[in-house]
DNA sequence: ATAGTTATTTAGGCTTACCTAATTATATTT
DNA sequence: AAATATAATTAGGTAAGCCTAAATAACTAT
């Protein structure tokens, strides 16, 4: 029904449409499918003629809702099977990505149904994105960057806005992970790096570019 | 490196081979793959150059070493996720091959390894079939058919020798599974029926088709 | 408003994995 | 051994998903 491209397809749409809240670009796509701008406006037109999206010719595309419910639902698939590799087969966070991108193309419903089942129907996958529910809703979230926090702010780290490996394992190293306490001790003016305490013990001194990438919520 | 296709095409060669001890027809293939025959002598010959198989001209196929070595890899990666479908997720035997099909073709090595360690490195498959080790060895299996023994023969159910849905769901109905003991109490001359005790209790008919598709072993 | 730059589309091609129809081998009967 | 049937191969073609190079459209800056 829905070819191993187009579900790509779809997905990049939905999180660049995420990223930057317009339509998005023969270009950003190219760039994040690694796929010539040329083939992406190929593309584009057949799927557009499938109505998983609109397509203005130079304007940019735009998911409708059977092409958000397929993308989303891929989301879904891709962030259960990150838990599971988390939480039974004991990978580390910054090493699920790629195995997932494969996972999450297997097609049966009662295969997803049961493995959120035996995970304990997890409302979050190991970087603290939502999964989102059988019937393609999110639930709510109330995090923020810490960027966003004043001094004195204090909360918990639930999520990261950056997946790379190097992030990753930036954080992994300076011991700091999902559901730690953090709270802003100062904020340097000059360069906007954080002075924080991490679990009411350790100071620890981060870039902006970190504390932009960290999303912390009220604890 | 190797193609979803290559994959599924070195498989199927290993499959009727072991099933046939013969080289492998373009025909069979076709039949099993649900290819035509003009597609198959096309594939067939593009994989010999890559030297996965041996491949003389209206003669059939022939697995290299390099060729059965990936159709083991991939068996053993079916096998274990069937395993995990029904230990783990709670699927049918007979529900199994399916998504296992799509599972099989995911490529980590690391993934499988923790599979395989997450469910205690299991010797066998849902169905009784061996599951090959990381380095494509088999363990020794002394089964036989069920039809090759003699009235008085007492034996433990070990495997299946056919998978199809229709065949596994008659087992399932008539109560019989892996592991039962069998004793055979007598054998119809007229049409190798098969008249069974199960578990010391249940007194069961078979016929020649089933007895024939059910592998035994000493207890 | 025009020139220059960047983004997008069009045109023409390629590879993979399939197909049908026609031809040639191989097996089976008589 | 010839005739017939079956199996395998060749020839020519298609769709999906990509490519490069050239043309056009859309922005940016003066």
């Amino acid at each position: 029904m829905t070819s191993l491209a187009e579900e790509n397809y779809l997905k990049a749409i939905y999180k660049l449409h995420e990223k930057t809240g317009t339509t998005v670009s023969t270009s950003s796509l190219a760039d994040s499918l690694s796929v010539s701008a040329a083939s992406i406006t190929d593309f584009v037109k057949k799927i557009a003629l499938k109505k998983l999206i609109t397509y203005e010719k130079s304007k940019g595309v735009k998911l409708t809702e059977k092409g958000r419910q397929i993308a989303i639902n891929i989301i879904r698939k891709h962030r259960l099977w990150e838990v599971w590799l988390v939480t039974k087969l004991d990978f580390k966070w910054d090493e699920v990505h790629e195995i997932a991108e494969q996972l999450e193309h297997v097609v049966s419903d009662e295969l997803i149904e049961q493995l959120d089942k035996h995970l304990g129907f997890p409302k979050t996958d190991p970087h603290g994105d939502l999964i989102p529910d059988a019937k393609g809703q999110f639930a709510k979230s109330n995090s923020k960057p810490l960027l966003n926090c004043n001094a004195g702010y204090k909360g918990k780290l639930i999520g990261v806005a950056e997946h790379s490996n190097s992030f990753l394992q930036y954080l992994t190293k300076s011991n700091l992970k999902l559901g730690d306490e953090i709270a802003v001790i100062a904020i340097e003016a000059y360069d906007y790096s954080f002075e924080v305490k991490i679990n009411n013990k350790d100071r620890k001194l981060l870039s902006k570019e970190v504390v932009k990438n960290l999303l912390v919520a009220e604890i």
